[in-house]
DNA sequence: CCCTGTGAACCTGTTCACAGCG
DNA sequence: CGCTGTGAACAGGTTCACAGGG
């Protein structure tokens, strides 16, 4: 495994091989083709191996790949391998949504606190976490060396949200909020923009131009 | 304007445009230069430029964008000029969440429907609308002529209610349950993984080849 | 013979650089 | 002179096709 540029794009590709090998394992496939994983995905087998071949060479040839290994392979190399502590800041119904969502405990992450700044949210319980002060967040995220979040705030709270966990240590933000956040180099954002989706969603509609490709952010 | 293929990424882009446009008319700005929209949103100016030369031209060289009038155009292209029908399949915390999330009115989609098959949820208002059982969707999809849905379903009803939402004439669903829909080819599907997105950041923190950029869905 | 891993060819999308208009 | 629109050069990803292992 030469150090090699990885195509962004698959990257988020292996998160979709890894949960059709989670699958299979529980159906107790053991062992799976490149193109049997691939074809359910409407990804070719081709890009599915070379996918895998910029992490390392994990399949036997006339085999196949062995689906358990495979997915310790993916955990690793995505990190998910062992437990990332999450905040959620903004408990609005959607940071509720998400601080109830029983998912994503299975994949690694553990939500280990909520804040909010409306004082009838304060004390609240929402899955396993009760809902705090913003102005306890950046104490709670750098004691407890939280790296990712969840920010779920309406759009004029986000960038000084952003800025407090940045302060405070986080290296990954996953923003809900329609907006663009400014952060150092070093910290890692994601959006999930809803509106911006069904805009797409009316585009490709629109024009006719549908060709039924399905993307995962 | 000529007939050509447009690069999906550039679709993207058009939301994130009309979001910072937007934002512009509130402040009462009138004109903007490609330089001045596009380094907000950490996107260069040539590609901001070529990306609107896709669909006509609406600059003046010398003076630039006339902020209004581009919002219109993009309006046009994306569709969302006028109001687009929307139906939510699945009041879970999730479903109820973007029931009630107040962005989507003025982005010119109504929420029109909910369904759900638990008893208890039946009947429930959340935001506008009631929730009715999943047996009444084919036909109010139908008879309303709705064409875009959104499904919040868990992952075992998830194809199910996608056939059913195909049948009744659905052209579009943006799919929330972590597996891949199998639709026809003019039934275009966007689909947000939560717990994908989270492991991208996971594997960007992890890897600190982290480059700081914000996906949009 | 089936399947992986991989260089090479291909294709799509981005950046550059400049002609031309206001 | 500033700014757009755009062909041309470039970069990044995907597909192809095949060598080689089981």
């Amino acid at each position: 495994m030469k150090s090699q540029p990885i195509p962004e794009p698959a990257v988020r590709r292996l998160s979709l091989y890894l949960r059709s090998l989670e699958d299979l394992a529980r159906d107790r496939v053991e062992k799976v083709s490149s193109r049997l994983l691939a074809e359910s995905l409407h990804i070719t087998a081709a890009q599915l191996r070379k996918d895998l071949a910029y992490f390392g060479q994990f399949g036997r040839p006339g085999v196949g790949y062995h689906v358990a290994a495979l997915i310790n392979e993916l955990r690793h190399i995505l990190g998910t391998d062992r437990t990332w502590r999450v905040v959620v800041v903004g408990a609005g119904d959607l940071g509720r949504a998400l601080l109830r969502y029983r998912g994503f405990r299975s994949k690694g992450f553990e939500l280990v606190g909520a804040f909010d700044v409306a004082e009838d949210k304060i004390g609240q319980q929402f899955g396993q976490v009760q809902v705090r002060h913003v102005s306890e967040l950046e104490r709670v995220v750098s004691q407890h060396g939280v790296r990712l979040a969840v920010i779920t705030t309406p759009v004029s709270a986000a960038q000084n949200i952003a800025d407090i966990l940045c302060r405070a240590g986080v290296k990954g933000i996953l923003n809900f909020a329609p907006t663009m956040l400014e952060t150092p180099p070093d910290v890692a954002v994601s959006a999930v923009d809803l509106a911006a989706t069904l805009e797409q969603l009316s585009f490709r509609v629109q024009s006719r131009s549908s060709g039924n490709t399905t993307q995962s952010l």
